[in-house]
DNA sequence: GGACTTACTTCTATGTGGAAGTTAATGTGG
DNA sequence: CCACATTAACTTCCACATAGAAGTAAGTCC
């Protein structure tokens, strides 16, 4: 309930109010750039910005004044020679944001800071994956999170399934919902502002502004778990695609003979590389369930069929990163999700079928690696709010 | 000679010198607005590059009175009510341009407009593919040219293989050139300002400039030819691939238990779709030497052995331009290149082999096909002495 | 201590967006 | 047929943000 700070009612106009004074586009640029990349002196912002030194002096002065940005006391250390510069910081408080990942059984829950750090964890099973039982289950979350945390600003909410206007949810199969939306009847509870996204253009939203994405002008997205994710960004900007991120990997054949398995077609990306195919490979070949976990640690002891379900998996996902660099040529990719364990187990194997499948002339790969919980994923969301809720209303989709 | 205008002799400091009076980057952007879209009133030209209607009546008025735009007389044609808009058009005269596509038997000329039209063409077979009897051939076709067109400005040549500083051929397998500074060569022969460049970076900077990918945020380009070539430009800047357009398609591995040529790995784009790879694939199963293009013919009257090559080529080509469209995303592909006769005869089974790897929810294919001779890469190179000439020295590169 | 380098500030010329006004067409009602 | 509203292109003018030059500050290097 939170009461102290439910100003935002659903259906106010113009969408939610920003956490920050009106500011010009080149102040808002000024402080993203300090809150995304943490203390930075004022050249070089200037640098990163494209602006004249002269712009930025006066571009901070009202941004300190205003106690937006905090002037750091010591110099920052510097390189070489020269007059040490001023580190500007963003200042966080009092403000914390919730982050809310829905999967069909349960409600993952964060509490960031504004730099998207998470301080707060908490999760509620569900009963029903009905909307009214799955706010519930949320509200309650941010009713445990209130009582640490006054200052909510607002609540981003990631679910699988495409998303419109940041508000309804149109299509979530795992979740059974068409057409639901979440946002005003979360806000309505918790009379806080909601976000509602994608949780996977959420999750990459987050790499954009605060994780490996940040400063590329190309960079690529590429989720495991029980589906596969790809997201492309360009120049800060994610490229959506028209269907909103629906399964688009069950087509993307990566093996023609590969394993047919109930999830997308015959050797497709989906077929061999989700949480679920590879245990139902293992399942078809040995008769006995197996979790993937403990799949990937038989392969690692050399267990004949764990090893060829992995084996045949890594020299897929081999092709599929050496596909993306070579078609939309990212200057990174970064790999996340539940099913990346496979790069601990056989990632050399993975990285073996990259080369085979790239250019031997062009730059090498440049690959990131990063395991992800669901409560990674409910960060994603919470990135979301934040973004919303700096950059007043109009962010993007 | 054309002695006329040769005025930039090789080692100018700064490049060669622009066609174009010094502009602002705001008039210059006006300029190649109308350059590239033909007539355009200013209200559109605004439109377009995003910027408020009092500004283009500031830039256009300078541009106008220095003689570079003309104001149309008559008023362009509008749709509804409204003031009818004056069309702003850039004045072509007196220069002309000089394209050269350089293979290892012929080197193919045109001579073109500022707007990239054609309106000469001329070819000298080589004897041999020395830099200096190259340069020669090269001299003869431009003194012919300059009799007819006498204030040609510059010429751009294109050629397979790295160029470096749109100078230097690094390397260049067909001619058997390593490390020739071909630009220097040929200026000191022509007395004109030569600009070297890799043939499908040529090409693409054509399309992106005056053809197919106008305007667009994301357009890509598969040249099938001798070679397969692959170009993504984003926001009309050419995404450069770190090995200046080297065999990348060697490893593209189209179907691992496809045709094993002499060109590329099994399976791959080269070995599947080069003019050379189904030429041999033919003799292979035949024992007789066919041409391409009876090859087609062939596969269109059911021939067989024909048919089976050009229909597996098709169903791979299928899957590399999905491939194109899942990865990087383009809003057009053009496929280009005296290979893509290839989609006269079998361009409904290349579409369905599209669709079969592509989501099924997501925007329809938009491709475009435009069969090309050695005459279009010329073009291609001469584009790439526009844009230098138009821009001044620091084009990109 | 002086040369050097880099960060930051101050000042000014300039390019830009936006508001308000003008012009040239179409559409509408008497 | 003519007055008047409407629409959109174009012009004029002004407030203002920006780049760039010049100057000052705060360190390192020799």
């Amino acid at each position: 309930m939170n009461g102290s700070k439910g100003s935002n009612g659903p259906g106010d106009p113009g969408g939610p109010a920003p956490i920050w004074p009106p500011l010009t586009p080149a102040e808002r640029a000024v402080a993203i750039e300090v809150l995304t990349n943490g203390p930075t002196s004022r050249s070089e912002i200037a640098r990163r910005l494209g602006m004249s030194g002269g712009s930025l002096t006066r571009l901070a002065k009202p941004l300190i004044d205003s106690g937006l940005l905090l002037e750091g006391l010591t110099p920052v250390a510097t390189a070489g020679q020269g007059r040490p510069g001023r580190p500007l910081d963003i200042v966080t408080d009092p403000w914390h944001f919730v982050g809310l990942k829905i999967t069909g059984e349960t409600v993952y829950g964060v509490v960031t800071t504004l730099k998207s750090t998470v301080v707060r964890r908490e999760d509620r099973k569900l009963g029903s994956a009905e909307p009214e039982a799955v706010a519930e289950a949320a509200h309650s979350i941010v009713r445990t999170f209130a009582e640490e945390f006054p200052h909510l600003a607002g609540i981003g909410v990631g679910l699988a399934g495409s998303v419109r206007e940041r508000s309804v949810a149109v299509d979530s199969p795992y979740l059974g919902w068409k057409g639901v939306s979440f946002a005003p009847l979360l806000e309505e509870l918790t009379g806080l502002p909601v976000v509602v996204e994608n949780d996977f253009a959420a999750l990459v939203e987050a790499e954009t502004w605060f994780g490996s994405g940040r400063g590329l002008d190309r960079f690529a997205v590429l989720t495991i778990g029980a589906g596969i994710g790809y997201g492309l960004v360009i120049n800060g900007e994610p490229v959506r695609p028209s269907d909103g991120y629906r399964g688009t990997a069950e087509r993307w054949i990566l093996d023609p003979s590969g394993p047919l398995t109930p999830h997308g077609e015959r050797g497709s990306a989906t077929a061999m590389l989700t949480v679920q195919s590879i245990e139902y490979q293992v399942r078809a070949a040995t008769g006995s369930t197996v979790r993937y976990e403990e799949i990937l640690d038989l392969a690692r002891r050399q267990d004949p069929a764990a090893s060829r379900v992995i084996g045949e998996a890594a020299r897929a996902l081999g092709i599929l990163i050496a596909n993306i660099y070579n078609f939309a040529m990212p200057q990174k990719i970064l790999l996340a999700g539940e099913g990346v364990g496979l790069m601990d187990v056989a990632g050399s194997a993975v990285l073996d079928s990259v080369d085979a499948h790239r250019n031997p002339h062009s730059d090498p790969v440049n690959l990131e690696t990063k395991v992800s919980d669901f409560h990674d994923w409910a960060r994603g969301a919470a990135v979301l709010a934040i973004q919303v809720l700096v950059l007043g209303d109009g962010a993007g989709g």
